[in-house]
DNA sequence: GAAAGTCACGAAAACGTTTTCGTGTTAAGA
DNA sequence: TCTTAACACGAAAACGTTTTCGTGACTTTC
């Protein structure tokens, strides 16, 4: 179990100083021929690679990103790390990931632990915890420290950074018009409590929609569940509020939920009650998830192209970080992908 | 925009050397209670930590592990890494990760990339064109140069390190002895070509459990999927080929699938065909997948405890890296995780 | 009052790089 | 022959830590 071989070996053995087997090895002019041959081929043999810490020290950059998200169990999040790492390979960055659990603390600890040097800039989206009780006093700590962040899809005004966002209203709006084009009257919406800033904006696109038609909510037809409860372990109860949905309005012939597995179940819920989908109720759903593409009937969706979202997110970062940043000039972006209606067989 | 605070700026600040300010915060006996204080006092204010490359550079180890693995958007992959993840931060450690793609290439040039000072050791599942070359020298290499690796699902034994593997071969024969209980006749396989070592295994559960009730095999109730290519772009081509194994075996009662895509497409092609599941045709997948959970009707699978498999190669690497390794004696361990079979609506 | 011991701190090395600057040798020019 | 320039290389600092060892100032002891 020999150590990896370090300059300061190479030039005790060739008898040379460290200075000369560096420049050597990056072909510096100072260096005779006759000496950068002798040096080269001898790191060669032993397949010398400089030591990647050393680097980050002098360099006082590490060429790694550190991703925090609330869970990588997740078709949408792991699609977007997916992107972020395929445009950090390509601009020789690695990535580090953080998971934060939906818990405000762990997203604390997460951060300080990679902030002290670990990394060069975060790509982060928010804790459902950091959503409700509001403190975003680590992003703005981690920012002031000279450590750039890239938020993608739950981002919040407060926080002033670049930051990555799904269309979530005209992706919302898009589907309601949809559903109202296809013929429904009677549209439900099956969202989250209003604290995630993307339930409401998609709620709003929703509202918006309806609007546009002349046809007035009805908040009987709004379905809010509190997501505070993991999903996963309570689908009968889920499954519950949404057959007393159905029951309590059995005029319904579309629903549009905020992500796949609510829409899902309103399918499965259908069923139950005898109905057809999509022929007596239409159903829409969001995110570009693995389940959507596979249920029967296939699920119609707004897709998110969560990939691109890593995508872009990693090359805002990646650019702030390469930019000899004018630390006054401070101005961020927010860009925008635009979603896509993705049309399967649960609508006609 | 101010950099963090180092121990040579509070050393300047209070007129000390960074000696005494790095033994006042570590609260060493040779600092006096009155230093201390003050710098402690001072460090606090500043918000103090120390820089990590720094001390991963004078400690020769970075705590933080690496996790190679084929792809990221895959419930199997990204259970493993919550797993990991969860001891990793428990015992002190980040994260890193490094997808191949399934590409021999790019997972040589991601652990080369990783493994010159910026990790401790490895975690990893191999791609399958490195299955397919069979060239394991990047693993070899790896660990002779005092890098450990833990390899988890897809091993082999040519290479000598920790593996955390599922019982596959047990894991395909109870669900293939359970299709039988419950009175299927002609089961089929739906495997992938025998390259995969994992696929491998379970078509001998396949065989083995045929035989055990002294029924012999028919090579037109297997069917050998080359997986070569990416099966969500060739689901219809999939579709097809199963639908064929369907009709050219009209008296087929039960359908083992090595995994959830094809057991959903076997479900798929049978109610297509007219044939009720699980009543004419009973369906196990392999995988705990969140599709097998969801589906319509939901699937029978074999559980791999993916979660469990990431946090045990966490534990074996961790406690390998801990241990003051007597390079000599060194002894492998392979830790079989045990599989469940998670009854749900695809059988009787 | 001198020897010994304690206390509180600082200097410096080490981890592995890169880079600036200095320096000794040789060759060219006057 | 002497000055100068080019050449090839080495010393040392720097990145931010931790830790070993040395040292000056006091205090204690007989």
């Amino acid at each position: 179990m020999k150590r990896k071989i370090t300059l300061k070996q190479i030039a005790r053995e060739l008898d040379v100083s460290i200075s000369t087997v560096s420049k050597a090895l990056r072909n510096s002019a100072e260096i005779s021929d006759d000496t950068k041959q002798k040096v080269q081929a001898f790191a060669k043999l032993y397949n010398y690679r400089p030591n990647n810490i050393a680097l980050s020290l002098k360099n006082r950059r590490t060429n790694t990103i550190g991703i925090i998200i609330p869970e990588i169990v997740h078709h949408f999040f792991s699609k977007v790390i997916s992107g972020v790492e395929l445009v950090a390979n390509k601009r020789g960055y690695n990535v580090i990931i953080g998971l934060s659990n939906e818990s405000f603390s762990k997203e604390v600890i997460n951060m300080e632990m990679l902030a002290n040097g670990s990394i060069d800039g975060f790509i982060l989206s928010m804790s459902k915890e950091t959503l409700k009780l509001q403190d975003y006093h680590h992003f703005n700590e981690t920012m002031t420290q000279g450590m750039p962040i890239v938020m993608f899809d739950r981002v919040v005004s407060e926080v002033k950074c670049d930051k990555v966002i799904v269309d979530d209203f005209n992706g919302a709006k898009k589907a309601v018009k949809k559903l109202i084009e296809n013929g429904c009257k009677s549209i439900a919406l099956i969202t989250t409590k209003d604290y995630v800033s993307v339930g409401k904006l998609r709620t709003q696109g929703y509202l918006e929609a309806l609007e546009e038609h002349q046809m007035p909510p009805k908040a009987e037809l709004i379905l809010k569940i509190d997501e505070s409860l993991d999903y996963e372990a309570h689908l009968e109860a889920l499954e519950k509020e949404i057959e007393q949905l159905f029951q309590s309005n059995p005029k319904l012939d579309g629903v549009f939920a905020v992500n796949e597995i609510y829409a899902l179940l309103a399918m499965k819920v259908a069923r139950k009650l005898g109905l057809d989908v999509p022929n007596d109720v239409q159903v829409i759903g969001f995110t570009d998830g693995v389940l959507s593409k596979h249920a029967t009937p296939s699920l119609t969706t707004v897709s998110q192209h969560a990939q691109q979202m890593g995508e872009k997110a990693a090359e805002l970062l990646i650019d702030k970080l390469e930019s000899e940043f004018n630390s006054a000039d401070e101005v961020f972006q927010t860009v925008v992908i635009t979603t896509d209606l993705v049309e399967r067989e649960s609508t006609k």
